[in-house]
DNA sequence: TGAGTGACGTCCT
DNA sequence: AAGGACGCCACTC
């Protein structure tokens, strides 16, 4: 096991991101600053990739730390992922999201203080 | 094998 | 404050 927390990298992404609640939404960030990985933010987006063909992971839930749904151009079709937040109750203009922040969801929530820099 | 890329974010200038 | 550079590391060419 050279790398075995790489490994639950993606798992953790998937677990985090399968309990972010309805209506709620995330940023890649937050995630990669709970798993203890502020600066593999990347990989959260990149965990995601694989995670869009997973129903159990709600991608289109985690946003850029702007509330931009960067990763909409990913989704089949042209606005699932805008259609599927909308659906949520949530308002996208400019495929920003609105009140960003009010319905922001921290991770950290669940896992609790497990966040940790790193170091 | 090496270089390039990417659903981001932080640090430095 | 604003813009540029770097880091992360799996994957592709």
């Amino acid at each position: 096991m050279a790398k075995p927390e790489t490994l639950n990298f993606f798992e953790r992404v998937y677990d985090v991101a399968r309990q972010i609640p309805y209506g709620k939404v995330t940023s890649y960030g937050a995630i990669a600053r709970c798993l203890g990985a502020a600066k593999s933010a990347r990989m959260v987006g990149y965990a995601m990739n694989g995670a869009s063909e997973k129903e159990d992971v709600p991608a289109h839930r985690v946003l850029n730390r702007n509330g931009v749904l960067t990763g909409k151009h990913h989704f089949p079709g042209t606005d699932l992922m805008q259609q599927l937040l909308e659906n949520e109750g949530h308002i996208i203009k400019n495929d920003q999201i609105q009140d960003f922040k009010k319905h922001f969801w921290d991770p950290v929530v669940v896992i609790g203080f497990y966040a940790q820099d790193d170091q």
